[in-house]
DNA sequence: CGATTATTTGACCAGCTTCAAACAGTGTGG
DNA sequence: CCACACTGTTTGAAGCTGGTCAAATAATCG
């Protein structure tokens, strides 16, 4: 079971059908290395991308030459599955790590949303939690202190490699740069870097090159007054309804792919 | 025509059953005041809400008692209207200027997303523009100086209220105050008001009380590096399929639906 | 008219950027 | 295996941007 269906699987029930033809169409698989662009901005891209194993990023470009990462791909998360609908990329995917990446083409993706009701709606409900990541990094730009935003930033990072299982042993750390963290965060690197040191000195994290470990993450959530609520992970967040309440805008479609 | 039905018809064609549908689902008609909250952060809405006339936006109070605002809404917006899956509000909802506010049960939204796949897609699709703008304010807020950032929100906004035939006569005027572009683009009160009396200086903004006016929207454009590629409007806008190739992810679903 | 709200202005300071240089790992070719 | 280049991180110094505090001004409302 690889990290998408269980991150799907977060979000739905899926039947026996539903994996069969998740596996399906996930089974094109190839090994990009670090620093390559999966999806370039302006341009069309041939199919979607599914992160099995790696770390990628959305990222934009500014004209002053800066980038501004807009989200982390960890694995299990894909990159635009609902942006088909598009002539054209609006921001770049690129890979951070050397990454493990199934290509799904797009009639598959319709298919797939089409035929199993249960793997629409999954899709659906992550495009929801990557607008609710979206506004919790735009409050954290805007009114949180550098340490205590990126110290939330890392915070979420492990909130949603627990969920597919990862990411926790055997050490807690990230692969990510400083100029990572510093394009997310809106900070510049130098600056990154003495708030890495600050957290360092105070015992939140340990760094090195490319490298975030985090060895208590309970301390590190309270100093960054994380909670995981806007993460919409089912079971634990009283945010999400009962699963069996969800088809509400589906329910047709459930009809239509009935025998 | 409503802006509602404005906004939905430059997603996907609506058909006269469609134009009906809609102005029966928008019928539940009230005005609010300035500066009441239409939805509450952490409480379940009981309907969701569109907007007819006035502002509106979406905001997050911070521990520190400050907001953050995520969103506005303008004549044709709604809030939430794919949230129905939510059990609880993960972001308030404020009117910004007395509004006359259109309520729509949930149950409604559910019989047009099933029965009518035109305004099926274009509520997804407006989910869509939601985030891009999202996304565009993160590297605002990262990424441009506040004088560009303040003048890219304005121009925004005009781009969209445009879009639904709005706000352009007589005298290109937002009802925003100071305050509220301050929790937008993540500055004090203090400073955002020099930072409008240097645009004003410049000569590429008017501002009063609760009034900012642009005399020059090609000017402001240009100084602010605005471009609407990202609002995905149709027609003008590249990065827009042609309207018959939308259908992607919910072809079944037009299926469905048909005699 | 007085009370309230919105905006402006001034003074001072903190946080962050920029520039510049040093430093430390990592990989590469001789 | 070492020398060299390269990338990523650290450190210092100087300066700008924007925050905070405080008070003045202006518009709106009752």
């Amino acid at each position: 079971m690889n990290p998408f269906l269980r991150k799907l699987a977060l979000r739905a029930n899926l039947d026996d059908g539903d994996v069969a033809a998740l596996g399906a169409a996930t089974s094109d698989v190839a090994q990009v290395e670090a620093g390559r662009d999966l999806v370039s901005e302006g341009v069309r891209p041939d199919a979607a991308y599914v992160i099995l194993d790696g770390f990628a990023c959305r990222y934009k470009l500014v004209p002053d030459g800066g980038r501004s990462i807009l989200a982390y791909l960890v694995p299990g998360d894909g990159c635009d599955l609902h942006a088909s609908l598009l002539n054209r990329a609006i921001h770049s995917v690129a890979t951070l790590t050397p990454c493990t990446v199934a290509s799904i083409p797009y009639r598959t993706i319709k298919g797939l949303a089409a035929l199993r009701p249960n793997i629409y709606r999954a899709l659906w409900w992550s495009v929801l939690v990557d607008e609710a990541v979206l506004q919790e990094w735009l409050v954290g730009v805007g009114r949180r202190s550098a340490d205590k935003q990126v110290a939330h930033i890392i915070c979420e990072l492990f909130a949603r490699l627990n969920a597919v299982g990862l990411g926790l042993e055997p050490e807690y750390r990230l692969p990510l740069a400083q100029s990572e963290l510093a394009d997310t965060a809106g900070l510049s690197n130098v600056h990154l870097s003495r708030v890495l040191a600050d957290l360092r000195r105070a015992g939140l994290i340990e760094s090195g090159r490319k490298s975030v470990r985090v060895p208590n993450l309970a301390r590190l959530q309270e100093f960054s007054g994380f909670t995981p609520d806007y993460l919409l992970l089912p079971g634990r967040d009283p945010a999400v309804e009962a699963l069996g309440a969800l088809p509400q805008m589906t329910g047709q479609v459930r009809a239509a792919s009935g025998p």
